[in-house]
RNA sequence: GGCGCGUUGGCCGAGGAGUUAGGCACAGGUCUGCAAAACCUUUUACACGAGUGCGAAUCUCGUACGCGCCUCCA
């Protein structure tokens, strides 16, 4: 049994999906107006967990996550540009040209992370469903919520009402009456609107909007959607409400979230979603990391100071996902020697000279351990401690091979580090090698050492055991 | 103002009323042709104050500090 804490309650359930056999997943996906930085990255870490521990638990995950590539307003009150406008003008391109190049950016970041795409929708060049081609579908709801009376149009746009839902706000137990109207000085305070918390739909290209580049046709008029409106006409076009589980970050309870549930439930009648799952964030020096701030590390950051990719997913492994973390280089240089760590010992694979006894070793009896800890509520560090004492435990008796390769598969299917997919060295180091055992027979040292200095150079270590020469890359 | 999350050793981080977290780094030792690896050992902990318990880092209350959100965000 999977327990996940609930952000709806703030308490830890017991998982069941509607359907028994398969799960519905939806992640908020990222506005493409600039690389992803790392904190972001976390995020889908975090939705690539949750994706492998339901399909360890044998459920079929239908994944669907979006890309927002139109209409979120930038920070600066102003412009009156949103961010894929400020984007485009910062680099000289369309709008549309931005959202490319930084969808093809996101895929080769989560690809080198090893985050597994969706596989819920494919759009015409991704696996994300973005949100321009969800048009129609958005302005269908905002049809519906005309309709059934929930919406209404001013001047500037049209907004969801949100006095009409008796339990607007559920997710976040704060009281309408105790949010500070505008907590942040840019937000625009349009008069018309008949309560501060009423949220667009739709925004009409006129006023500050009249020089928006991405705008289509409406019943209504000309214009473009609001900020929430996608993820509901999403998961209304492709996983259909009500769903299982809908991710995202925890800044997206109490607005974000907290729309999309409004807008859905409101035109649908029905649930969202069963579960909320939000992960927390990022921070750098005490605060949270992101790109408004300027405060962020992109994987090319991380990739220049000459570490993995996986090592930084193994630095998100190794704390909680609903724990703010602090991200310093010195934490990720330590994950970093943990997975080397975690390589070399994959490589004896390789190496038949400390394969024994190795019937007495039970893989199984760890890979249940390692997913009851993923079953509560994706408590991987602790994971990753029933790892590393399981294999101090066995250093001296390790296996036969076939089961340890068929182990590591198991565990790349869980963590994705890639521990499975390892090479062996080439024909000129095995050479080099077997020299020095030859050399180390004579006890000819001189000769030993030169190959032991001559192997170090072309980034193998060797280590003399009771069992022999082990090889390890450096 | 409201809502939410935190404060663990040199760094990162789990756990969560009595018994080892784990990773990385450091020191000493064993082993070794020399190294290294491995193994063993040791040292630095649970923000502060009060309360409830036989017993509290773990529960309760309070205080301090930090972070996030309240129409940009993962």
């Amino acid at each position: 049994m999977i327990r996940l804490f609930n952000t709806l309650g703030r308490h830890i359930q017991d998982f069941e999906p509607m359907d028994p056999n398969r799960v519905k997943l939806y992640t908020c996906g990222p506005t493409v107006y600039d690389f992803a930085q790392i904190g972001n990255l976390r995020a889908f870490v975090f939705n690539d967990t949750l994706r492998r521990t339901l399909e360890s638990a044998g459920y079929r995950v239908r994944h669907v996550m979006n890309i927002t590539d139109v209409g979120h307003l930038s920070s600066d009150a102003d412009s009156g540009e949103d961010k894929l406008e400020k984007g485009a003008k910062r680099e000289g391109k369309t709008v549309w040209d931005v959202a490319d190049f930084y969808i093809r950016a996101f895929e080769k970041d989560t690809t080198a992370l090893n985050i597994l795409p969706p596989n819920g929708y494919h759009g015409k060049a991704e696996p994300y469903a973005r949100a321009t081609d969800f048009i129609n579908e958005q302005q269908d709801i905002i049809g519906l919520l005309l309709d059934k009376g929930f919406a209404y149009i001013t001047e500037q746009a049209i907004y969801f009402e949100t006095a009409k839902m008796s339990d607007y706000g559920k997710l976040t137990g704060q009281k309408s009456s105790d949010k500070e109207v505008a907590a942040r000085p840019e937000v625009v305070v349009d008069n018309n609107k008949k309560s501060p918390q009423d949220f667009a739909l739709w925004f009409f290209t006129v006023g500050r909007f009249a020089s928006h580049s991405m705008h289509w046709t409406s019943p209504w008029g000309e214009g473009f959607p609001g900020w929430h409106l996608e993820c509901s006409a999403i998961i209304h076009s492709t996983l259909k409400e009500p769903i299982d589980i809908h991710t995202g970050g925890v800044d997206h309870i109490g607005t974000h979230h907290t729309n999309e549930i409004a807008q859905t439930e409101a035109a649908f009648g029905t649930k969202l979603a069963n579960f909320w799952v939000h992960n927390e964030h990022l921070l750098v020096q005490d605060e949270k990391m992101s790109k408004s701030k300027g405060n962020f590390f992109t994987l090319e950051d991380v990739i220049k100071r000459g570490f993995e990719p996986l090592a930084l997913r193994l630095l998100f492994l190794q704390s909680h996902y609903r724990k703010q973390t602090n991200f310093r280089w010195e934490s990720l240089s330590a994950a970093s020697s943990f997975l080397k760590n975690l390589q070399a010992w994959a490589d004896l694979k390789f190496q038949d000279t400390l394969h024994k006894n190795g019937s007495d070793v039970n893989y199984g009896v760890v890979l249940e351990k390692i997913k009851e800890c993923l079953f509560d509520d994706l408590n991987t560090p602790e994971t990753l401690a029933v790892l590393s004492q399981f294999i101090q435990k066995t250093e001296k008796n390790r296996v036969a091979k076939d089961n340890f390769q068929t182990f590591l598969e198991h565990l790349d299917e869980l963590f994705g580090l890639d521990l499975s997919k390892r090479a062996d060295v080439g024909s000129e180091i095995k050479s080099l090698i077997n020299q020095r055992q030859i050399a180390r027979q004579n006890e000819n040292w001189s000769a030993s050492d030169a190959l032991r200095n001559s192997l170090l150079h072309k980034g193998v270590e060797i280590n003399d055991t009771e069992q022999g020469q082990i090889w390890r890359r450096v």
